[in-house]
DNA sequence: AAATATTAATCAAACGATTGATTAATTTAT
DNA sequence: ATAAATTAATCAATCGTTTGATTAATATTT
């Protein structure tokens, strides 16, 4: 059972992940959240609020996994960024509504919050990276050398373009369940290679 | 000297771009091409048609100057891997309100004209990607059984992804020109090196 | 060469529909 | 009975598009 506020959340992230947010009407939403219409400037204030409330409901839990993750002591460097190359693209997929409409705001940049948001989220995922790195380091396994941010462009950008692509490709009716399987299979599999390559990691992936 | 009709095209590439399609009113265009508002009908029949006559003219010369640079004798495959690199950050750099207006409607998926054009493109890259590698096969010194569609995707996604980065460091008021310039010398040697690992070339970069 | 007809380009004004937001009234829960 | 949740109705503003008229240039006929 959700309430009517997260009714409204939960069917705008949607509708303004596959329409835009100026795509996307006030009375689209509500209809979809099968909700009055004056229940958004009850509970958000505005719709310009609303996209705001959407992404701080998913940003804060958002960055605890990877958090979670790297304090763990059963697994080496390595073995964390592989974990974390899984969880980041099971989690994208499973979010995929708030990345699409992470991936519209990066290219908006017009809501000052959300850049605020944006901003942050980048830079806490860079120093995660930075931490389980210099464990790597230390242990010789892992080179630093290499700029993280670049590294982090080639991840995050090979991810979100692959999945967009998938997109397009389920458009087509002969796309089967198994061909999305191996899909994200291969996609992960293609993230832990990149990684191996740019941090020239010599053991097996 | 510019048409009403190119100028109307050119102000809505950026205002696209900048805001949105939807985010962007005919009212918005016509004011930035310094033209009435009626001629938008009267040129492209439609605000969704100008949109799309944007991409078919873009598009047109877009695949050109990498099918050209495919056909060209005095460079190796490598070689020409390398100046695509180049010229690619180069292409999106000097059009970036398109390149942006493309990011938009690989997440929109709405027009399926603009739909079958993105389809298209992605489909050209790759063969002359082929073209190239096959090339660079038969001489021993590129391997060619990794992915392609992988490959492009971390390409592509890599370039989208710091170039879209940039535009946020741009907004801050002590990032300069020169970091600028650095910025896309790192991305491109960074895209080189990509490749380099993906296609196992031994040579030099 | 002059007069007429046709075309392309541009304009201000208006169209009906939809937008985000707000009001005041009503229902529901405490 | 008070507070919280929800509703229908309404607001001014803006949306994409269309209209009918006007201008200037070009083509055709006399």
């Amino acid at each position: 059972m959700v309430s009517k506020e997260e009714s409204i959340l939960f069917s705008a992230e949607m509708l303004f992940a596959e329409k835009g947010f100026d795509g996307t009407s006030t009375r689209e939403i509500s209809k979809a959240a099968n909700a009055n219409i004056s229940l958004i400037a009850y509970y958000f204030g505005s719709k310009e609020k609303l996209l705001e409330r959407i992404f701080e409901y998913r940003i804060k839990e958002s960055l605890d996994f990877a958090l979670a993750l790297m304090l763990r002591e059963d697994l080496s460097a390595w073995q964390k960024l592989e974990l974390l190359m899984d969880k980041f693209v099971e989690r994208v997929r499973r979010l995929k509504y708030f990345y699409l409409l992470v991936q519209r705001e990066k290219l908006n940049l017009s809501n000052p919050a959300i850049i605020e948001i944006i901003r942050n989220y980048h830079k806490e995922f860079l120093k995660i990276y930075q931490t389980i790195l210099k464990e790597g380091n230390k242990k010789g396994v892992l080179k630093t050398n290499y700029s993280l941010e670049l590294i982090h462009y080639t991840i995050s950008g090979t991810l979100f373009t692959g999945i967009n692509a998938l997109e397009l490709k389920k458009k087509s009716k002969d796309f089967t369940d198994k061909m999305e399987q191996k899909y994200y299979a291969d996609l992960k599999k293609h993230l832990k290679i990149l990684l191996k390559h740019l941090l020239g990691y010599e053991g097996k992936i």
